[in-house]
DNA sequence: ACTTACCGTAAGTCATGGCTTACGGATTCG
DNA sequence: CGAATCCGTAAGCCATGACTTACGGTAAGT
């Protein structure tokens, strides 16, 4: 049930910006913050929830911390989604079956 | 952009709930809310929020009014997942490499 | 050792949204 | 036509969370 967590970490806007920013690469708070529209203490905020979801990674370096994008963090969400639909698509398609057997009226 | 709202309406649990009860196939309001711990006018907004994001489809039935999950409802969110962890895969990869061939201290 | 740079956390404010009760419109049946 | 059922919406309450400023702690440089 982590997935929440995932969900709830991408729900926010400057959340998925954070992420748009680490895209192309690792990145420290001070630079990540100088992108975003938000003041640096709200970045750490962010990269907090970020990192609990399991969607960064951080790397101490100095005095600087780096964050970078889990290549593993969105798999649960995914598994998720996946199961969900499939689900679903399944009674879609056994109701219009159904539908189409049980009266086949023009 | 439109995948924002699909996470916005994932983002909440008993929408969740909503959407595992309509896995099985198409439900009523009533019906959905007797199995939900909320009240229906509740269960109403929150299908409200589903349709919008594009992931429930509607059809009425006399007085009654049928939900069911849309197979192509979270599309755009998939590939929005795919697009983004791609690209951090890549940089991810990249990085590696990068660190291997230039100083390769074991 | 002192100063500087970088960062996380605490405290407080304010907007967002999820829930409830109350109400009104639409459809079906006697 | 009148009664009953089903449902969406309005209004209001309250918790959650996103943001800011202020503060403290750690690492590097002189």
């Amino acid at each position: 049930m982590t997935y929440g967590m995932t969900i709830a970490a991408l729900a926010d806007p400057t959340r998925r910006l954070v992420l748009e920013a680490l895209k192309a690469g690792p990145l420290h708070v001070g630079a990540l913050a100088q992108t975003l529209p938000v003041s640096r203490p709200a970045v750490s905020q962010h990269l907090r929830v970020l990192s609990d979801a399991g969607l960064l990674t951080v790397r101490t370096e100095g005095t600087r911390r780096l964050y970078a994008i889990d290549p593993k963090g969105a798999d649960d969400l995914r598994k998720y989604l996946d199961s969900m639909w499939d689900d679903a698509l399944a009674a879609y398609t056994k109701a219009a079956q159904d539908k189409a057997a049980g009266k086949d009226r023009t």
